[in-house]
RNA sequence: CGGGGCGUAGCGUAGUGGCUAGCGCGCUUGCUUUGGGAGCAAGAGAUCGUGGGUUCGAGUCCCGCCGCCCCGACCA
């Protein structure tokens, strides 16, 4: 039993001024977490309590899915992570530090690097996969900005998931299996989340998934449908209009724009001197070329031209993920007089493309038919009616462009619009990239070396404390679910009368007896120092013995809905087991 | 790393060059109080982030440094 007259807790009563995000403000109010440093935390009794909650559940659906739990340490040598090259790529995140001999060691990130190793080490046949290891472990990355409290600290405590398959369906395999295991887990911590396929980047990957719980403080956006359909704003595919038959349109003519570098200023300019009959030109009327620069892997750079409708912007990210492993930076002036044909603001698609040395990627809304005003490649000169199919065609089509509220979702169901989550758990098909860089293989049935294919699966064990906080709670406090909840029940006891003390300790004995986990409130302070401090920590079920005891009655309270009940004292243990869903 | 803001008691804060740095919460002691963060009284607790400078006098003005928070960049 937990006595809050000897509890380690100190409650505030106000915001802690550092802290800008619900749960960094409730977990600190309600005494669960202190901050030691920048991104660290520690964990006090209340709030520990919750954490192993959180990952007892995430260990107990591991060891269901039939997974092993390994664990390593935190402090690992330099070797491996040369040898994969992270040492070096993953940067200024890396927490490194050396021995007294001067000896480079690392705090763990992540440890894609010793898993493989392990594994090496133990095993070399085909018999003994598939395999999947886990561990829970402390993992520091020296964030340039951590935020947010433990949403997002640079010590953390993550699971880490590794499969081992000697092929393509095996990993298929081992990736549902994991699927399914954090479907499990996910329900039971009490987090609303949606799945959403998430570009592999620079892990080399294949299939991707993360885990987002949806709320206002999430870091990563994502974009939904009413219908159902999420996903990484990376991965939207755009649905194309249908083409419009070339027979008929009237042909393309250059004509004077003047001073119309800019959408904005041809439109205006379009509707004052060239009017359409049917309506205004808009600036989805227009096809707007943006110039870029791809810096290749082996130290080139080349330039690529993406043509999109003049009333979307490129997005960075999405294009980022579309060229990888190519990194595109805007087009300075520099490139520009490398390109004499490409007059800046008036670029048209007829000096475009691979033949022409500077390919041309349209978005996909330029489909075949498709009329549009762009740059007539000639200073202060636009093109009208230029079609698509028959004035121009396009290398190809890219999804570079910015994705908007309203547009539709690429499965039919309904419009996207744009939502923030925090990611929770991402599942990985790795493949060989860690197993050939470490040379893991096994020989197969025919004796032949073969390389294993990997995933790597992560859950953010003390974020998702975090993240349950930011999805249950209210004005007044936490709401934990009731597996996570420090206790199951929180009896309160008000007033200075004896009896009541002695009435609720008997309660709380006698439930604790039934297998509740009790926190028992036997502080000698004002009832509203107590209602408040049992709001405030959130736990389910909330008992009240006080005044009502003369006439033999408690209260029974629902922190969640705020609903109460009087009973009977002589009814009060199946009437609160019955209240904590047992 | 760029931009912005802020460092005063355990927490939240006031203090625009002048006396002994003020208030609320929390803490200690006593009395009263006990169904929504009680009242009265008496206390403890601060080298005002740090180093230098200006000044008769600096929490307050100036410069450097350190730290923290927010936005952006970054981020399996």
């Amino acid at each position: 039993m937990l006595r809050m007259s000897t509890l380690f807790l100190r409650t505030l009563r106000e915001d802690p001024a550092d802290a800008e995000v619900p749960s960094h403000k409730l977990l600190v109010r309600a005494g669960l977490v202190r901050r030691v440093a920048p991104g660290v935390f520690t964990w006090l009794p209340l709030g520990y309590l919750v954490y192993r909650n959180v990952e007892r559940i995430v260990r107990e659906e591991m060891d269901a899915a039939g997974f092993q739990e390994v664990h390593f340490p935190a402090l690992l040598p330099r070797e491996p992570y040369e040898a994969t090259g992270r040492w070096t790529e993953y940067g200024e995140t890396l927490m490194r530090l050396q021995d007294r001999k001067g000896a480079d060691y690392l705090l763990g990130p992540t440890h894609e690097e010793m898993f493989t190793l392990l594994v090496k080490g133990e095993y070399s046949s085909y018999k003994d996969l598939p395999l999947v290891i886990y561990q829970i472990q402390t993992k520091y990355r020296d964030e340039a900005r951590p935020r947010a409290g433990i949403l997002r600290g640079r010590e953390f405590v993550m699971k880490d998931s590794y499969s081992f398959d000697i092929d393509d369906e095996g990993l298929q395999r081992s990736y549902d299996r994991h699927r399914d295991a954090y479907i499990k887990t996910f329900d039971r911590l009490g987090l609303d989340y949606v799945i959403v396929s998430a570009m592999s980047g620079a892990m080399g990957g294949s299939a991707s998934e993360e885990f987002l719980a949806p709320c206002e403080s999430g870091e990563d956006t994502f974009v939904r449908s009413d219908g159902g359909y999420a996903a990484n704003v990376e991965a939207v595919v755009t649905v194309p209009p249908a083409e419009v038959p070339i027979e008929g349109l009237p042909a393309a003519h250059v004509e004077d724009t003047p001073d119309t570098p800019t959408i904005e200023s041809l439109v205006d300019l379009a509707n004052a001197r060239f009017p359409r009959a049917d309506r205004p030109w808009t600036a989805a009327d227009t096809l707007k070329n943006v110039v870029l620069r791809l810096e290749h892997p082996d130290g080139t750079t080349s330039a690529l031209v993406v043509g999109l409708p003049g009333d979307r912007e490129v997005d960075m990210k999405r294009l980022e993920a579309q060229v990888s492993p190519a990194v595109p930076s805007p087009f300075e002036e520099a490139d520009f007089a490398a390109y004499p044909q490409l007059v800046k603001g008036y670029i048209g698609p007829q000096v475009l493309g691979e033949d022409r040395g500077i390919p041309y990627l349209v978005d996909p809304r330029v489909v075949s038919g498709t009329a549009w005003i762009t740059g007539a490649n000639e200073q202060g000169k636009h093109v009208f009616d230029l079609v698509c199919g028959r004035d121009f065609t396009p290398d190809g089509t890219i999804e570079a462009a910015e994705v908007r509220d309203g547009d539709p979702a690429p499965d039919g169901s309904g419009a996207l619009h744009s939502a923030r989550g925090i990611e929770i758990g991402h599942i990985f098909q790795l493949g060989r990239k860690y197993a050939e860089a470490l040379d893991l293989t096994v020989l197969d049935e025919n004796g032949k070396s073969r390389v294993v294919t990997m995933g790597s699966y992560g859950i953010g064990v003390s974020r998702a404390v975090a993240a349950i906080a930011e999805q249950h709670h209210d004005d007044k406090g936490l709401i934990w679910p009731r597996e996570v909840a420090p206790a199951d029940v929180h009896i309160v006891a008000t007033g200075k009368d004896a009896a009541v003390f002695e009435k609720a300790e008997e309660l709380a004995i006698a439930l604790e007896d039934e297998g509740l986990r009790v926190l028992y409130d036997d502080r000698k302070v004002s009832p509203g120092v107590k209602f408040n401090d049992s709001e405030l920590l959130g736990v389910p079920t909330i008992v009240v013995v006080g005044k009502r005891l003369v006439d033999g009655m408690i209260e029974i309270k629902d922190r969640a809905s705020g609903d109460r009940e009087e009973v009977e004292l002589t009814a009060a243990i199946p009437a609160i087991l019955a209240a904590c869903g047992r």
